[in-house]
RNA sequence: GGUGAGAUACUCAAGUGGCCAACGAGGGCAGACUGUAAAUCUGCUGAUUUUUAUCUUCGAAGGUUCGAAUCCUUCUCUCACCA
């Protein structure tokens, strides 16, 4: 038993420090039923989370299946530093109210995935501005610049004489800090963290609190293109919130190679099973697109519903595997006769209507379902489904 | 503060008076092939119903010239080295 859970919680791990206390402390909840607690931080900034994010979220869940009770914090007095990312960018100051409401919107996305019974929301304001300037200048006698500096991104920057704001010393000194107050057994977080992660165990062992968090680091995730991180700016990424077709799209878009990793650090399915997947379609038994259809359906379920995710699916099929017409698009009215790449423009499928043009010669514009290579062609009135490609549609009623 | 280098389309990057709507690569879009895959191959990738044409674009504004991304002037910004 002891084992299969270490099994899940190593799953997917990038790094595990100080994996024996992690054993201990399973091995407690096991035997004797203690429970001890995990801290993960984020950003109190408008959460608009996609699957990268969820991947921390999913081992925090892991985790309160054996006996993890989730501290997940929100960093709303850190957010005003700015995590030191290397842009050395001042962050805008969050008013109270749209902190709480962030973490609202925060805690009705994170609850499709962590039982909130075995979770406590947590703010870091609460502790720091009671420091107070005595307490936050005790917490910097505690470490030295040159240890800063072994910091991968501060010692990048020092050397390339790019600026380094003493605040942003702040910034691992207070994450740490909070693993002191919170009195933290684990913290997770992405390898990118690793040197504030470990900053938790530096302040856990000065200040004295009679244990040091064990610390367990995830990958980032690959975006859909398989290579980059996932991320909204690189417009790669599944957001929690997208609609079900959408959803079930976007991972059914993803290579064979990127669909296991996902399996890996996304799916709910046991180790075992997915091993068992990997067999089958190894040996031919099994269709890599049955398996990667499965993911999506248990992402879009998770997100959505099960009906969602099944509706989503039967529409997929429709669509991309028939060929036909989905059941929703977008609808407009104009005034004919119009001539087509105007019509494309205005229905939005061509940013202009030389765009248009290359794409009739290309024949990648359909009418009804018919290719079109007629590229003076006029629509009469009348009610036409144009079709650009393979997945941009629009319903279109002209009128006299 | 001083000296030097640079700013070209989504990104990187060629182009130093006409052959430039601007080489090439990446990205993106489309077509073929497929499992809407991936990989591969092909085409397109400033705008415009003048489409073997016209107009606008190479940091900004002026100027020289029949003609400027390319030459000159001023300005703005970026980077490097020195202090």
């Amino acid at each position: 038993m002891i084992q299969t859970a270490l099994r899940e919680i190593r799953r997917g791990t990038a790094e595990i420090i100080d994996e024996a206390r992690l054993e201990t402390l399973l091995k407690n909840f096991f035997e004797k039923g203690e429970t001890y607690t995990v801290k993960a931080g984020f950003d109190p900034t408008a959460p608009d989370l996609h699957l990268g994010h969820t991947v921390l979220l999913q081992k925090l869940a892991a985790f309160q299946k054996f006996g993890g009770r989730i501290q997940f914090l929100i960093g709303d007095f850190t957010a005003q530093i700015g995590d030191p990312t290397g842009k050395s960018e001042t962050r805008k100051k969050l008013l109270p109210a749209q902190i709480q409401e962030n973490a609202h919107s925060y805690k009705s996305q994170v609850f499709k995935i962590l039982d909130p019974e075995k979770t406590t929301v947590v703010f870091n304001a609460d502790w720091i501005n009671p420091l107070g300037a005595a307490g936050m200048l005790e917490l910097t006698t505690t470490y030295n610049v040159a240890r800063m500096l072994e910091r991968d991104d501060f010692d990048k920057r020092h050397k390339a004489g790019i600026s380094i704001s003493i605040s942003e010393f702040l910034y691992p000194l207070l994450q740490g800090y909070d693993s002191v107050h919170l009195k933290s057994d684990i913290e997770i977080g992405g390898t990118d963290q690793k040197f504030n992660l470990l900053m938790g165990r530096h302040l856990q062992r000065v200040y004295e609190i009679g244990k040091e968090q064990s610390v367990l680091m995830m990958p980032i995730l690959e975006g859909l293109d398989g290579v980059q991180k996932m991320s909204k700016s690189l417009g790669n990424y599944i957001a929690v919130a997208d609609e079900p077709n959408e959803m079930f799209g976007k991972i059914l878009s993803i290579s064979d190679t990127l669909m296991w990793r996902y399996y890996e650090l996304l799916s709910t399915q046991t180790l075992d099973a997915i091993e068992a997947l990997k067999a089958g379609v190894e040996n031919g038994s099994l269709h890599p697109k049955k398996v990667k259809e499965s993911l999506a359906l248990e992402i879009t379920t998770r997100f959505h519903s099960e009906e969602a995710a099944l509706a989503a699916q039967e529409e997929f099929e429709r669509v991309h595997a028939q060929s036909e017409i989905p059941s929703e698009m977008d609808e407009f009215t104009l005034e004919g006769p119009i001539w087509i790449a105007k019509a494309l423009v205005d229905c939005a499928l061509s940013p202009s209507t030389s765009q248009a043009r290359r794409e009739i010669k290309q024949g990648s514009v359909k009418i009804d379902q018919n290719k079109l290579s007629d590229e003076q062609y006029q629509l009469e009135a009348g009610e036409y489904i144009l079709q650009v490609g393979k997945r941009k549609f629009a319903r279109l009623k002209v009128t006299q």
